[in-house]
DNA sequence: CTGCATCATATCGTATACAATATTTGCATA
DNA sequence: TATGCAAATATTGTATACGATATGATGCAG
């Protein structure tokens, strides 16, 4: 069932889609109940807004929580790097970096919605090696709101941006230099917002089906 | 059903009881599927950990988990106090105010539980004026949780510690003194973490009904 | 008397059935 | 043709029933 998050991250499933539980239980093939737990799950990590009475639609984020989005990663992503950086031992570097492999690969694989995917959990991942899991859950959820976020309002000039950003955070882990790896976190936060469109509020709708079989 | 919760938060629940959802249910004359909705979310906040063909219980951090909520709130607690001090309306004030008088009238007539309550409330109030609806749910389940923390590593000494802090950032919320504001909610957040006797993992546990019914 | 295996009981996990609500369709009327 | 009402349909909300798993008791062997 984690599935319906992965599509979300992989932009399969886009922002304002409605996931009818008949629907999501046939493609599954599972009960509506477990369909409707699931449901209720994402709905409280933001990724889906559940109306009474009305059903589930993947969530569209406005501007403002776009921006509140980022606030929250700006306030907790960058010391959560530093903490990272003191505590990253050669398996965790190990560790993320072929993370940034598999991204690359993905990439070159021509799956853009698994690099992106992969690129979101890198930051998840960094929560898990500061050994913050009380921070790591708020970073997660902040990740796949923020992959809504990038869905709605990305602007695609500037492509390629994040590798360096990783590498780079990488590279302070190896040296366990905490300083460096929370300036370019700071610094990556704000590359991210920059490249983000922050006004109009588009609209796209496709079938669940065919995205869900992708 | 949220009654749970702040049963939870007045201390009547206490870490460590187990939720049957038989007695749950019967207790609030509902159908177990609305019971497993609510503790699944209470879960989903970190209140209960629920333990396969187990049940749910009321969480018991542990002292990493305790140290990990303060940490986590000294993250986002100070900067959005300066961010509350900037916008806070008279209204906004008012409001405040009226919640901290609220909770000296609980602490008047012996209700500690409901003051305690309200004394958390307090931090969710501020997010709220700070006009940050991410970040004020991140700091809504980091109350909840500092509640079990406070229940299971409070030393009594020092009982009237809050509401000095709580009038501090009223008087810096009404001068618009976002650097005062954020100040004290950083020495409010040391003060707390310092009442904590981060230590032994005590336990103890009480019959649901007669908690609920008190 | 103690320890372990087995069985009975209780509790949770999942599926299904029914009720409540919203949405759509069709028709009548202005 | 457009509009408003009403019935029909579809979808979600809730309760209940059944199956799976863990827990505790019982009895027997050592």
């Amino acid at each position: 069932m984690t599935q319906l998050t992965e599509a979300v991250h992989a932009h399969r499933i886009l922002p304002g889609m409605k996931l009818s539980e008949d629907e999501v239980a046939e493609v599954f093939g599972v009960s509506r109940t477990i369909v409707r737990q699931a449901l209720r799950a994402l709905s409280h990590d933001g990724l889906v807004s559940i109306e009474r009475n009305r059903g589930a639609f993947v969530s569209k984020p406005s501007v403002k929580e776009a921006r509140e989005v980022f606030e929250a990663r700006a306030l907790l992503e960058p010391q959560t790097a530093r903490a990272a950086a003191e505590r990253a031992t050669p398996e965790d570097v190990a560790h993320l970096e072929r993370h940034i492999e598999d991204e690359h690969a993905a990439l070159a694989a021509g799956d853009a919605g698994r690099a992106l995917m992969l690129s979101g959990l890198f930051h998840v991942e960094i929560a898990r090696v500061a050994d913050q899991k009380t921070i790591e859950t708020f970073i997660q959820q902040l990740i796949s709101r923020s992959s809504l976020v990038i869905a709605l309002y990305w602007q695609r000039r500037s492509a390629l941006c994040e590798s360096h950003a990783h590498h780079a955070l990488l590279d302070a882990f190896r040296q366990n230099d905490p300083d460096r790896a929370e300036e370019v976190m700071k610094g990556h936060l704000v590359d991210l917002v920059s490249q983000l469109n922050l006004r109009e509020p588009p609209t796209e709708t496709r079938s669940l089906k065919e995205a869900l079989r992708g």
